[in-house]
DNA sequence: ATTAGTTTTCAATAAGTTTTGAAAATTCAA
DNA sequence: TTGAATTTTCAAAACTTATTGAAAACTAAT
């Protein structure tokens, strides 16, 4: 296979992965192509490359800069604006936990201890039923929470050294 | 908060976070439902709950089974099917893995690998960038994939014993 | 201050996904 | 068998989300 077809099928399936985890395709297909590029590249070469609108690969690119998956590069001397991706995966998968968790998991488990607290006969089998599956999702998430935590502040060699003692 | 409200509240917001893994919004609410149902209910139930088609309620749990987080119960006596969720938030949540990890990671792994054998100067930048960026998310995802067939494996108590002392 | 280059916005539209509902298929009891 | 109850299918419709492209806003050099 040659570099070229490769980069466009890597770049197709990142964007197919991507739309499994709630990313759009477009996002996680210029995300790809960051990835892979080795200098920082313009809003007209992404737009060129992937056959896509300036209007879309401006809204996308702003919302992988949001996601802190991507920078804005100034190259003394160029008019245009550059962008260029992080590419330690390690730090592209903690930047992404810190965020999904912020938007995800943190409200979810406000909500779920708001839940636990109904009114009601706890004797009764549907109230009791309700609080037992609630307290339950909320105590994993709980767990989950911690352990990401942990990981977002770990470094990736101590985390995976470790983690395959603990996995032996 | 009375029950009435609380459940509708949980279907609700476990319908919307579901969108954000790629679950769709009904399929989310019909398992939150069973969820939180003490005993098995029928389709019919569900439509009349949810408010929402036959045809509908059928293809989603159907998923819902297909993902293996639903089952079908059989009542002596009743001519309708009834349908259940696991319960145990643990085995559901290793069920999940267990899906994901088969219908995303173990083919985007496949895919990498072949993708690091392409023939070309390794001394040029862009294909040495290539090779780079993806063995290092082929690497990465190996050693997720590994952490997660333990975790399948282990048992919830084991685990989240162990996951504290180890995140001390 | 003007202008050419560049980025951003956003209404219109296109594309994609989910839902409906009625017909077809299946199941089961008599 | 027959037929009533139930489940399944799937084309069409409704809804949701993504994309375009042209106008507006911004930026920097002259």
């Amino acid at each position: 296979m040659k570099l070229t077809e490769a980069k466009a099928q890597f770049i197709s399936s990142w964007g197919a992965f991507g739309t499994h985890w709630g990313i759009n395709r477009t996002m996680a297909q210029i995300h790809a192509l960051l990835l892979v590029s080795p200098d920082p590249i313009t809003q007209d070469d992404i737009m060129e490359q992937l056959n896509i609108s300036r209007g879309n690969v401006n809204m996308n690119t702003r919302d992988l800069i949001d996601w802190g998956l991507v920078d804005r590069v100034l190259i003394p001397g160029e008019r245009k604006e550059f962008f260029s991706a992080e590419k330690d995966i390690w730090k592209v998968a903690t930047q992404i936990i810190k965020e999904r968790k912020k938007r995800e998991l943190d409200p979810m488990l406000k909500l779920l201890t708001q839940l636990e607290k109904i009114d009601g006969d706890k004797k009764d089998a549907a109230t009791k039923q309700f609080i037992d599956t609630v307290a339950g999702i909320r105590k994993f998430g709980g767990q989950a929470d911690k352990m990401l935590d942990v990981m977002i502040k770990a470094d990736e060699s101590w985390f995976l050294g470790n983690i395959l003692k603990f996995f032996k």
